[in-house]
RNA sequence: GUGGCUAUAGCUCAGUUGGUUAGAGUGCCAGGUUGUGGCCCUGGAGGUCGAGGGUUCAAGUCCCUCUAGCCCCCCCA
């Protein structure tokens, strides 16, 4: 029989790269929390409707990349593909917008999409994100890109390129979809499969096509086509990020895959992912998703990043921490007859620092080879003729101690270790 | 969902035009050392050669299907 093999498109956390992972979810809480965000967390899985009226029927996402199934109540239920809709529900269906406004909620959530894994793309991937839902200010998506650029600069990933544009609203879109059309049509026969299909759909992805970039270069743009309303938004928007020093490349042709936005869009590209993978996340505002999932009308404004893909590029940069010993120190006995001094002395010094028991039958060198090998500091040794033995792994040295002082001495070490500065 | 590359020990990889019982380095376990980490010496475990089928006297090697990883499209995280 062969081992039973993870999923396709999922991956293990394993103990090497834990650290890194706390460090980036304690850092993005840290950040968020300290402009405000409160943590928030929700349903693994929701009403398949939920993300096919939110996040729009013509996206990839909700046309092909979705895991839906039905439950044994015949209801139709979707594994989280996105944060966005399923928070925004959470928030009003509890009516938080009613405490104060804006309500901010920062999260970390896994998500589910179906798609060919590669490197940097999973079908279970993890999302860290805020929201901010309750007003319409663009001060409040300068508030949101400037905590995801605090987050990152706080990981100390550099290289990060902030990719800006406008959707402007809904009647702009209009507008800007017919123009769109009107030019597109007449050339139909000569476009590719997909934006023939793009054109039917969501005319707006024409401008992403690579492989028509001719076209894509004389297409009309949606600049030429906003209400001096949505110009002055985002003007207010650019002026906010600028006050704050983040700077920003306009891409007339960013226009993300998620139906909601409106006005303000965003992506974080890294060049040091691969070209194919080079988003870090994005995000834009909102404001009509609240209606389309049956809530009064509320504006929102929030990002989203790729954890998955945030560890990659922290390991290339060399900014992750490593791995901590499990332990500082480890219990050894010598002998068979030092097992229950030895289980007491542990559990007694556990006040003082982290310690892991081998009371195995193993040979005492194998013993003190793993302490060395899992990074701990020091050994104590129970069980030989002058008693208890407090060895130094890193020195060599060691001290004959009894019950009584072994806590001091530990001590002692610990923070001799510790104003030598060694981890 | 389309196309391409790849898959041999825990890891990195050899394996000739198809030819005995599939190898190396490293790692692992044990002994040398009944009580002290390294080095060294000795011994050992570990592979249905990704899975299944086919061709052949004979398949790790050739063919087909499947699975998985990576890459390109695509999409985004």
């Amino acid at each position: 029989m062969s081992p039973i093999a993870p999923p396709r498109g999922t991956k293990d956390l394993l103990p090497d790269e834990a650290p890194a992972w706390r460090w980036l979810h304690e850092t993005h809480a840290s950040v968020a929390g300290r402009h405000g965000y409160e943590l928030i967390d929700t349903p693994m899985f929701e009403a398949t409707d939920l993300f096919a009226r939110g996040v729009g029927s013509g996206t990839d996402v909700v046309e092909k990349e979705m895991y839906t199934f039905a439950d044994r109540g015949g209801r139709s239920l979707t594994l989280r593909p996105e944060g966005t809709a399923p928070v925004l529900r959470a928030v009003l269906g509890a009516r938080l917008e009613q405490r104060w406004r804006p309500v901010r909620v920062h999260y970390a959530m896994a998500m589910f999409r179906y798609d060919r894994p590669q490197a940097g793309r999973q079908r279970q991937f993890t999302q860290v994100g805020i929201e901010c839902i309750g007003d319409r200010d663009p001060s409040y998506d300068a508030e949101v890109i400037e905590v995801a650029w605090r987050f990152m600069a706080q990981l100390r990933i550099d290289g990060i390129s902030l990719q800006l544009n406008t959707l402007g609203d809904r009647d702009d879109r209009l507008r800007y979809r017919e123009a769109l059309s009107a030019y597109y049509t007449p050339l139909r026969d000569s476009l590719c499969d997909d934006c023939r299909r793009r054109l039917e759909v969501n005319p707006l992805r024409l401008l992403e096509c690579t492989r028509d970039a001719q076209h894509v270069a004389g297409a009309p743009l949606l600049r030429d086509h906003l209400s001096g309303e949505s110009r002055g938004y985002f003007a207010d928007v650019v002026t906010h990020l600028d006050e704050a020093g983040i700077p920003y490349t306009h891409n007339q042709r960013l226009v993300r895959g998620l139906d909601y936005y409106a006005h303000t869009a965003f992506e974080f590209w890294h060049t040091s992912l691969a070209g194919a993978q080079n988003a870090l996340g994005g995000g834009g505002r909102y404001d009509g998703l609240a209606e389309e999932i049956g809530f009064p009308a509320t504006a929102g404004v929030g990002y989203a990043l790729g954890v998955e893909r945030l560890l990659i590029v922290a390991a290339n940069q060399g900014v992750a921490p490593v791995a901590q010993p499990p332990a500082q120190l480890v219990v050894c006995t010598a002998t068979a007859a030092g097992a229950k001094e030895a289980r007491k002395i542990a559990r007694h010094l556990r006040d003082r620092t982290t310690v892991i028991a081998d009371l195995s039958a193993r040979r005492l060198d194998k013993k003190l080879r793993d302490a060395d090998r899992l990074g701990a500091r020091l050994a104590l040794l129970v069980g030989l003729d002058e008693g208890l033995v407090l060895r130094n792994l890193r020195t060599r040295a060691q001290q004959v101690v009894t019950a009584d002082t072994v806590l001091d001495a530990v001590s002692a070490e610990l923070l001799q270790a510790a104003q030598e500065g060694v981890p």
